[in-house]
DNA sequence: TAGATTGTTAATCGATTAACAATC
DNA sequence: TAGATTGTTAATCGATTAACAATC
């Protein structure tokens, strides 16, 4: 018999789908908590404050299927959305560069839920090394080529500065990682059997200031 | 005379053209910096892996005018991407929230150069009221309000828990803040007046997920 | 049954990509 | 001059929105 992991009829959801399927997971977890047992699109669209049918085609794009009148089953829709992203196993990652962001990262409870754990930290600073931050231990740099290897560790977080990013991802995809967080503002150059999501603060707060000047209003200014 | 804030003329930008100017201006100042004088938007989309029309039409948005065969003069497209982001004048901002990410954003130097400086934190935490991060003051929320409408402070940066996030928000809005730099997975309630953006983690995450369990390629699996 | 909600099919909108004339 | 690059106009693509039949 065959067994496909993705098992019921998935779509292609294109990558504003992708980045949706969070946001209706954390109501659906709300819910889940509060026994809620079937959620219609109407209701997640109205907290989100988007279109019901956005919500009705990107949760069919994860295969689960709904009851006219009744609306989803929402463990069966947190069990669809988990899996389609991933979710559902939670892989074991290395985070490079233990300062601020890094450190603050490693505090942050909620990836675990997210399929990702960071389980080891590595860092060139010597002061930082064998040092443990929330409770991840920080290594040497020069650990990482032979723990990935034997970890088969496949996704990696870069937190060091802009500088070195290029330099960290080449480590990274010669110790066999395929999928690199990047929180610098750099593009990495990788081979292609290799993915990169850059998480850029610059681009929101970008988004940020122009919303707020067009909501200000580019008033003409009379001149004395 | 009349003179508008917007100089010359300026297209309307979508918001994938303005989450790709901060990436132009960090190559163009890092040109800058090397004293290069112009600039081809085929070299930019070299750098960022992307088409050089994407480029051109971004800058384009501007206002910045460059000459065929020589490119942009790197000064004037950058000071046209920083007017145009309204990044060539500091905002002062404060921040809700001093725990692992909010220390980090205040440890963060390069947000000056992107036209926002915290110049104050809060917390309700009262071992936290008091200190000092990365040089900034850690201050009681009940001071906020106040603080705010004296100081004339129009954006806020929330890096609380997602349980608290609507309630900060609230207390921001009614202290005048005009804008909202949203660092919780929740998606804000604020009067139409009010803009904000969220920063969400998560759907960067679930992009990476996805992206990587397409390279890895779904193979079916032959059970035994 | 009646009607809210699903899921499908079509229409619209906006962004990306392509083609090409203008020009330094 | 020759040709790289700009900037404009048109074509393509994909995502959002609209319309509506199916159904619990």
């Amino acid at each position: 018999m065959k067994n496909s992991i993705r098992d019921n009829e998935q779509r292609k959801a294109g990558i504003p789908t992708i980045k949706r399927l969070p946001q209706y997971l954390r109501i659906l977890k709300d819910l889940e908590k509060q026994d809620v047992e079937t959620v219609s699109t109407t209701f997640l669209a109205q907290e989100l404050n988007i279109e019901p049918i956005v919500v009705r085609k990107d949760i069919a794009s994860t295969g689960a299927e709904g009851k006219p009148r009744i609306g989803f089953t929402t463990k069966e829709a947190i069990k669809k959305i988990e899996h389609f992203l991933g979710w559902d196993n939670v892989t074991e990652a290395f985070l490079v560069g233990a300062g601020n962001l890094g450190s603050a990262l490693m505090g942050y409870q909620g990836f675990q839920n997210h399929g990702l754990k960071i389980i080891a930290a590595f860092d060139k600073d010597d002061k930082k090394i064998g040092q443990e931050i929330h409770g991840i231990k920080v290594l040497s740099m020069e650990k990482l080529p032979n723990l990935a290897k034997r970890m088969h560790i496949h996704i990696g977080v870069i937190c060091v500065d802009a500088e070195h990013a290029q330099e960290v991802s080449d480590i990274m995809v010669e110790a066999g990682i395929k999928a690199i967080w990047n929180f610098t503002p750099v593009k990495l150059k990788t081979p292609d059997d290799v993915v990169s999501q850059k998480e850029d603060l610059s681009s929101g707060l970008a988004v940020l200031s122009v919303k707020l000047a067009s909501k200000l209003g580019f008033v003409d200014i009379e001149e004395v």
